[in-house]
DNA sequence: CAAAAGTGTTAGGACATCCTAACTTTTAAA
DNA sequence: TTTAAAAGTTAGGATGTCCTAACACTTTTG
């Protein structure tokens, strides 16, 4: 059913919920900028990412997530952000360097392993 | 001069190095094993290195790193070496869960990152 | 409301990586 | 030493992702 999303197009979906979360629509535009790549590349992307269902979109029109599609940008995010205040808070990476790591990284853990980065922090939190 | 290589082309190092380590001479076949790919995608990925000045190879002959392939290769494996104690020691994650993990997050990582991660799994030695 | 500016799409191509099928060379065994 | 098996290569094709150039639609604005 669900087959696995190429990073690329995770990263797609990761843009597309920030970008939900700020503005009101979501254009090819600021994916592309966001992105950094160009708008026909974003539109071959989009197209792709409707036809597995994870997002809506009407030619010329603004992008909407599904509920599924929301559901593994979130997943997505959540690893990033995980990765990231690991990278800056434990290991003191700079804000800008960790961002970069993050990035990449965000494709290569385990649900696993991150789940046991949000334990390691938890716990080092409360020993303080 | 060295362009930036691959996450795939540095598995092949990585490959390489390891089989060197172990076998006296390290031929495609051996390489389309561990790397779980077939034979010409071998020959023509190691084609590539060989431009590169990171191997030899004559044709129908064995593959050998050049003291620069052997440097990235071992800068990988470092990479991949640290990642997998980390997530092993400090996370307690499976040993197969890591090597999958360190396997994807070896490409991800910083130098920067990796020396703190060494960083920490020191200091965490010296304080138990 | 018409024209300019901005946005989006299509077409066509490049490049990396992988594959299978068919062929060649090398190695090993009968 | 000839032949069968193994190893390696070549040719040709698929896929994913990106690009530029050209065209189409939409929005803004004079």
């Amino acid at each position: 059913m669900t087959l696995p999303l190429s990073n690329t197009l995770q990263d797609y979906l990761e843009a597309i919920l920030i970008l939900t979360e700020q503005d009101e629509a979501v254009r090819i535009s600021d994916l592309a900028q966001l992105l950094g790549i160009t708008k026909p590349s974003v539109t071959e992307g989009v197209k792709a990412l409707a036809a597995q269902g994870l997002l809506r979109h009407e030619k010329y029109g603004p992008v909407f997530l599904t509920a599924e599609g929301e559901k593994m940008a979130t997943e997505v995010r959540h690893r990033h952000l995980v990765l990231k205040q690991f990278l800056i808070n434990v290991l003191g990476v700079s804000p800008a360097l960790a961002e970069k790591d993050a990035c990449l990284m965000e494709h290569a853990v385990s649900s696993d392993t991150v789940a046991r980065l949000v334990q390691f922090m938890e716990k080092r939190l409360q020993e303080s």
